[in-house]
RNA sequence: GGCCCGUUCGUCUAGGGGUUAGGACGUUAGAUUUUCAUUCUAGAAACAGGGGUUCGAUUCCCCUACGGGCUACCA
């Protein structure tokens, strides 16, 4: 590596949500600049009007801000290099374009759509390269009079790269090595379109050499064009200032084949967005992983065992350890197929780990959305410590806490009434009776109380623990019932166990 | 079809010329928890195939197979 400042660049296509593989590039992006205390830049690639989608620059935006993770430059915070949307750059990239003209290295192409369309029914396996560059319709091939008047008529056209003939383009790819490509199979790529828009293309390159980008991750799906950009990079004239390239394995569909796409996510019962989406033209709602209750460090180390890990059998990282961890050199080169199992077990094991005060705002929201109203945030906290190691996603703490809150509902009555006996019920009364007298109601107090009276009584304490169970949360579930009990107080307890007793014995 | 990339338990992966091929998720069994979950213990489970190179290949090379990506005036 050069000593030059690291500057790498997240740069997407605001069509749509982002998903998994969008994250991770960001995150890989991000772990790498940080280590190496460079600059992490967001640049918006908006030049295909068609397929511009309104709202999606914020979505992408809000999904770096919930994930934790701050570009140094973007649109919005500015820059040295703005503007940082590629639609506010569109004057720059013609300046080039018409440069590789002038250099031989490019050419004016007027082919409609629909001529090319044609072509590539007539000929089988048919590139605009070095096979038939000359029967088309391009400065190459008609006589310098006629593309001045063509040019002159606004005649709509593009400007391709002229692909140069039997040449092998190689490079050395950060995470795959050597990679060597043969000129004659790739074809004369657009690199500005008809409507003066620069393709991917170009806009990637001029745009990376002039944020002066030092390395540049993307995703495996674009190996294949790498020569195109190398060329570019040296028909610039800028060759020394290349970034290193870095082509991320893509994530793969749990089942069957193919990357992994927002319709598996509906098809397989999971979410492919990093946040919902919804799509205001057919109001279609893309799931997210923050609806459905992950946490942002959970989502992160999910995605970045996708492909990399430290050489240790550690599993669980922090987005501060992941950054002093990360190499280049432990990403893997196949592909990932997700599997949704293990990435909730990430988010239990974060949950775990996260103390109750850093949940507390998320729980209490998962409590108010459904009707729970929590005024004591001491109590809440308490709470959240006794039942978060049973929680997978952030929405389990309703059902793992909302009896603390609001007495049940409705009981689980088909576990207790068909064992139900007279003996229980004058158990409980005389437990109601007793449970005020404790000196403490700590759990371990009011179990050797409830012990003792069930001995008093004849009864098995077996027995007796599941009613009380039932009673004070309304189902089988939850922390051990005295812990429970002591967390409720003695008066609510005892409403709770008279309440229930009518409900039983009714 | 052409080109490019890849291939260790079902999944994510560690490893690397001589290993009982390790871990995690999931799964199975048991323990603990007088509920559920957690936790703990144990088990099943993998080097795609064929040729080389080598004293010795899962590891290096080649071929095949399989998988994936690209093949747009989309990124």
């Amino acid at each position: 590596m050069s000593d030059k400042k690291v500057r790498v660049r997240f740069a997407p296509s605001p069509t749509g949500g982002l998903h998994l593989g969008g994250v991770r590039t960001v995150l890989f992006n991000y772990l790498f600049a940080k280590k190496h205390k460079g600059d992490f830049v967001l640049r918006i690639e908006d030049t295909d009007q068609n397929r511009y989608v309104e709202g999606a620059e914020q979505y992408i935006l809000d999904c770096l801000k919930w994930c934790g993770i701050t570009p140094d430059e973007s649109p919005v915070v500015g820059g040295q290099y703005a503007p940082y949307r590629q639609s506010e750059r569109k004057p720059i990239y013609r300046e080039y374009a018409e440069r590789l003209v002038a250099q031989g290295h490019a050419y004016y192409a007027f082919d409609t759509p629909e001529e090319l369309d044609a072509k590539r029914k007539e000929i089988p396996n048919f590139q605009y390269g070095h096979a038939h560059r000359y029967e088309l319709c391009n400065s190459l091939n008609l006589p310098l009079q006629e593309v001045e008047a063509l040019l002159h008529a606004n005649t709509p056209h593009v400007i391709r790269i002229k692909m140069p003939q039997d040449d092998t383009i190689s490079f050395n790819d950060m995470i795959r090595g050597y990679v060597s490509f043969d000129t004659n199979q790739v074809d004369d790529k657009v690199l500005l379109k008809a409507d003066g828009m620069p393709t991917y293309h170009l806009a990637v390159v001029v745009d990376d050499y002039l944020m002066k980008i030092t390395h540049a991750f993307r995703g495996e799906e674009w190996l294949p064009s790498a020569p195109v950009h190398l060329l570019l990079w040296e028909f610039l004239g800028w060759k020394a200032d290349m970034p290193e390239w870095a082509h991320l394995p893509l994530i793969l569909k749990p089942d069957g084949h193919g990357k992994l796409s927002k319709r598996d996510g509906a098809r397989l019962g999971f979410p492919v967005y990093a946040m919902n989406w919804l799509d205001k033209k057919t109001g279609e709602l893309t799931p997210g992983f923050r609806e459905l209750g992950f946490l942002p460090e959970a989502f992160l180390n999910l995605l970045a065992m996708l492909g990399w890990n430290d050489g240790t059998d550690q599993e669980i990282f922090s987005l501060d350890e992941m950054i002093e961890k990360f190499s280049i050199e432990r990403i893997s080169k196949a592909g990932a197929k997700f599997d949704f199992e293990k990435a909730k077990w990430y988010n239990a094991e974060w949950i775990k780990r996260t103390d109750a005060e850093s949940l507390k705002l998320k729980v209490w929201e998962i409590l108010k959305e459904k009707g729970v109203t929590v005024t004591d945030e001491a109590y809440l906290l308490k709470v959240i410590d006794i039942v978060k190691e049973r929680c997978v996603l952030l929405p389990d703490f309703y059902q793992q806490s909302a009896y603390f809150f609001q007495q049940p509902a409705e009981y689980d009555i088909n576990s207790v009434k068909p064992k139900w006996t007279d003996a229980k019920t004058d158990f409980f009364n005389a437990l109601v009776t007793v449970l005020p007298e404790l000196d403490s109601f700590e759990p371990a107090a009011t179990e050797t109380r409830f012990k003792a009276l069930a001995e008093e009584k004849g009864l098995k304490v077996g027995d007796l623990m599941l009613p009380f169970r039932i009673m004070l949360v309304g189902g089988k579930f939850g922390p051990h019932v005295f812990d429970i009990a002591a967390l409720l107080g003695p008066s609510e307890t005892i409403i709770r166990i008279e309440k229930a007793l009518e409900a039983f014995t009714g």
